[in-house]
DNA sequence: TGTGCCGGGCG
DNA sequence: CGCCCGGCACA
């Protein structure tokens, strides 16, 4: 059952140490987190206090041996707590050094040990706690709580009354940094699972989602706020949308946990419509935060390594992290859909999709620390769900035709469509802009482009009502636009539009009020097909 | 039969 | 080029 849980971390492992550490405050199991540390900082130097202990160990080990241990914890379900003591055991065994980490670890006057790594030893053991001081104070409030509990279980407490105080903090920290990441991440629920499923009941759980949610809203959140809001992205249709992709990519990522996890998570509201939505196609990637430094990594061992060597003059060869490298980087979803997509997409569901790219980008400046590819990847997804609630009114411009030159036509209501029959010659937003008669006066005319001419949309209102079998073709009318003259009976013959024209809209008594071309006799400019 | 619009003519 | 209309295709 947990083992579950670890088993799936320790693959995600690498790149969410996060995953951990939700997992272990929130039921505090430390064995289980410290064998994933361990894993995590053999592999690739993430988030040191916890692994730090057990680092030298590990580097000690020959590398299968380290190996084995990582694929032990996961491939042995099951034995979550033996597993720990086994490898513990493990440890002690091959390598003397390991015990004696823990030893120092535990009281700091520390003499023996290592002949080994004396200096590198003592390294870690300074550079941690100060390190980790600073960075993440906020969170370590929060989670010095937690840190302590989780701390005193894994190893024999009586033996680490010093780490913990150090520790804590920083464990805290990079718990936290690791945390929010995840959340961010879209492997979230992956993160958010555990934690809720494991203990309902652990108060723990409750702090450590706050924890959490603050985090996430603090430092990665700054995504999302524009996306809630900025785009009045009705989260309406969203929303629903991302939990059922969530649903299906935890079936398909871990279906393990579903079954039991799908039901908690309905009740871990936290996050839960961004997150999930981002796991989709959003790709995570690691970014330097480091000034003028623009490099993107795709992992975080990579980034870590960009920081540590490049910008802190860090020794390549050493594994050994401090964790620093932590600050200087910040992870970034890039929306691989989207991406691949691209603006042009043509989103079936509204034909006015086309509208909302002009408004993208607004939200990209908003969101000034995250990275503009993963604003990017939001953006363009946005939109397909934005057209859908937010209508054509955005883009709404009235053009006059060559054709139409003449005007501005009321092209109100004619009498006969609503009844309305306010034939003010005023603009189309202006007078009745209400419900149907909007679109409907004012045959929005959408920009698509500079290729395309214009895409026209098809008055939804009045006139349609009076011709319902308009409605279907509506989608089609974007493909004719596309591949002009589909079908041309007669040689180059336009295929004669469903859309009512001019004429009869306004009827023949109003002819003053159809457009130029219809008074010519011309293909119509004002209700395009 | 009514409508949409091409093709063409006129000024 | 603006304007108009004959006439065909289509619904």
């Amino acid at each position: 059952m947990e083992s579950k849980y670890i088993l799936e971390k320790s693959s995600v492992g690498t790149r969410v140490g996060g995953a951990d550490f939700n997992y272990r405050a929130g039921r505090s199991v430390l064995r289980d987190t410290r064998v994933l540390m361990v894993e995590k900082s053999s592999s690739m130097q993430a988030y040191t206090h916890g692994p730090i202990l057990y680092k030298f160990a590990v580097d000690d080990l020959p590398s299968e041996v380290k190996k084995d241990w990582s694929k032990g914890s996961g491939l042995t379900p099951g034995g979550r707590i033996l597993q720990d003591t086994e490898k513990t055991g493990l440890r002690d065994q091959k390598d003397p050094g390991s015990t004696g980490i823990l030893k120092r670890a535990s009281s700091t006057p520390n003499p023996g040990l290592n002949g080994q790594l004396p200096g590198s030893y003592m390294h870690l053991d300074t550079r941690n706690p100060g390190k980790q001081a600073e960075p993440a104070s906020n969170f370590k409030a929060a989670q010095g709580q937690h840190a302590p509990q989780a701390e005193k279980q894994p190893l024999s407490s009586s033996h680490i009354p010093v780490p913990r105080n150090r520790k804590p903090s920083g464990h805290a920290d990079k718990e936290v940094m690791a945390a929010t990441v995840l959340t961010s991440l879209s492997t979230s629920p992956l993160v958010l699972y555990p934690s809720s499923a494991p203990t309902v009941s652990d108060p723990a759980n409750k702090t450590w989602k706050e924890v959490l949610s603050t985090s996430y809203s603090s430092s990665t959140s700054g995504n999302w706020s524009w996306d809630a809001s900025d785009q009045s992205v009705p989260s309406t249709p969203s929303p629903p949308l991302s939990n059922d992709n969530n649903k299906s990519f935890l079936l398909s990522s871990q279906s393990d946990d579903v079954s039991e996890d799908a039901t908690e998570s309905t009740h871990f509201m936290f996050e839960d419509p961004i997150p999930r939505k981002r796991k989709n196609s959003m790709k995570v990637m690691f970014k330097c935060l480091w000034k003028n430094c623009e490099k993107v990594l795709s992992t975080s061992s990579g980034i870590q390594r960009h920081i540590r060597t490049v910008h802190l003059g860090r020794n390549t060869d050493s594994d050994y992290s401090d964790g620093e490298e932590d600050f200087y980087y910040t992870e970034i979803e890039v929306n691989m859909d989207s991406l691949t997509e691209g603006l042009s997409s043509l989103t079936p569901t509204s034909p006015t999709t086309t509208g909302p790219p002009p408004i993208f980008p607004s939200p990209l400046s908003d969101a000034s620390h995250s990275e503009h590819i993963s604003m990017n990847g939001f953006q363009s997804h946005a939109p397909s769900l934005l057209s859908q609630s937010a209508p054509s009114t955005l883009c709404h411009i009235r053009t006059d035709h060559a054709y139409q030159a003449t005007a501005p036509v009321s092209i109100p209501v004619g009498p006969e469509l609503a009844g309305i029959g306010n034939g003010n010659g005023i603009g189309p937003g202006t007078g009745t802009e209400n419900g149907i008669s909007v679109s409907w006066q004012s045959p929005p005319y959408i920009f698509k482009g500079v290729s395309g001419p214009v895409t026209h949309v098809r008055p939804v209102g009045l006139g349609e009502k009076r011709q319902p079998s308009v409605t279907p073709h509506t989608p089609v009318k974007n493909q004719a636009l596309n591949m002009p003259a589909p079908k041309s009976t007669s040689g180059t013959r336009k295929p004669r539009g469903e859309a009512k024209k001019c004429r009869k809209v306004y009827g023949m008594e109003k002819r003053d009020m159809w457009c130029t071309a219809c008074r010519w006799k011309k293909a119509c400019q004002r209700f395009i097909d």
